[in-house]
DNA sequence: GATTTTATCTCGGTC
DNA sequence: GACCGAGGTAAAATC
């Protein structure tokens, strides 16, 4: 990884063409040659860029002037760098990086709770996942110890949306008999945590609510796992 | 903008959780206080970010250790990051950026062909840009030769979408008397690209398919146009 | 390998 | 503020 500071005017020329004008920016130099050119705003995009595989050929135009040219074999795009004014150039040795791990998204959390649906409720048993309905799939069905329906809605963090859509789902699946000849069909929200609103919007509703612990379901999953 | 080389491990908790074990990393603290976390590889999109707004506070534990919360004061995400070498450290004032300058995406393409509409068929000529509907404006109204309403739309690439998009268009055109009533609205598809699909359903529907020539275009807008 | 779906999407626009 | 659509979308999951 090679960081260089530096004065610099930019061309791009691929899908589209694109100009920088001269300024100061951020160049990172990857080890696979792909350049990512930053300025101390915006989010994490860059101002202009090229992907790998590509390479990076530094010249010296015949007024002295620093030009770097970096092209793509595959697509033929082409990042020209235009440097004024170096005031910045390290070379740092990373290594590779062992990569990300993520964890926590709405699907595996729906994933958990279908394998284990009794912690939501004493004897919960999933009848299915993403059960269809007219207006969208309810995330779990499921029936409780009597043989009474229950829809739950999973969320990561659940608020005021989220109970608005579970009682919509609700309003649906108690029109349909075969659900609610037994009773009516209750709600769970489930979610890691849960916004007072929504608490409240639930409660008023008689949707149950159910806060999950994610790391205690992924135990139950595996006894052996740890985190990281 | 603080460029830090460190060996670090991260631990990111918000719309996800994600963690990254102790590894040797390029971090890029931006002066809104934004912070991207780079690996010596992959693509333009860092490992790990976190959003402006955002405010960085250094910490030192009980141990010695030196850690970092980043953390958002909007959507209460955190980013934690200790730190276990630090391998360099600097600090460069970059000004304000003046910004990408862009070119060749649709909205240029339109105005190009708003300014020569001749080239999409003989005898076009335009009536109006944005021309709006019920359903969203249509790229481009013209007349033809013999006085017929004719609908553009213009799409850097055409796929099946855009047909689609047209043919809407071109059902709400043509129930207005006003321009149907001479004949027919006509539909023309102009896109630098496009794809077999759509031109397939574009014929099908009677809709005409114009590949559109950029650099001529832009040749014709300016012969002594030169990019920058 | 091609295609479809997702994204801590980002970014710019309009309403 | 929201909502919508495009993106040099990229990247992951699926077929």
């Amino acid at each position: 990884m090679r960081l260089v500071v530096a004065r610099c005017q930019i061309d791009y020329a691929g899908r589209l063409t694109a100009h920088l004008p001269m300024a100061t920016r951020v160049l990172m130099i990857k080890a696979d040659g792909s350049v990512l050119v930053h300025s101390d705003g915006g989010s994490y995009k860059p101002l202009n860029w090229m992907s790998p595989p590509c390479k990076l050929r530094e010249g010296v135009s015949d007024e002295g002037v620093v030009e770097w040219t970096v092209t793509s074999p595959k697509t033929d795009d082409t990042l020209r760098i235009v440097l004024e004014e170096v005031l910045h150039d390290t070379f740092h040795d990373l290594g590779v990086d062992p990569g990300l791990q993520k964890d926590g998204v709405e699907k595996h959390l729906q994933e958990l709770l279908a394998d284990h649906p009794a912690t939501l409720a004493d004897g919960l048993t999933l009848v299915r996942r993403e059960y269809p309905t007219a207006i969208g799939p309810v995330d779990l069905l499921c029936r409780d110890a009597d043989g009474l329906s229950v829809a739950v809605e999973v969320k990561r963090r659940g608020d005021i949306d989220g109970v608005e859509q579970l009682t919509r789902y609700l309003e649906l699946l108690n029109r349909d008999p075969l659900l609610s000849s037994k009773g009516q069909v209750r709600g769970i929200f489930a979610a890691q945590e849960i916004k007072p609103q929504a608490r409240v919007l639930a409660t008023d509703r008689g949707i149950a609510c159910a806060v999950v612990d994610y790391d205690a379901l992924r135990g139950l999953d595996d006894p052996s796992h740890r985190l990281f």
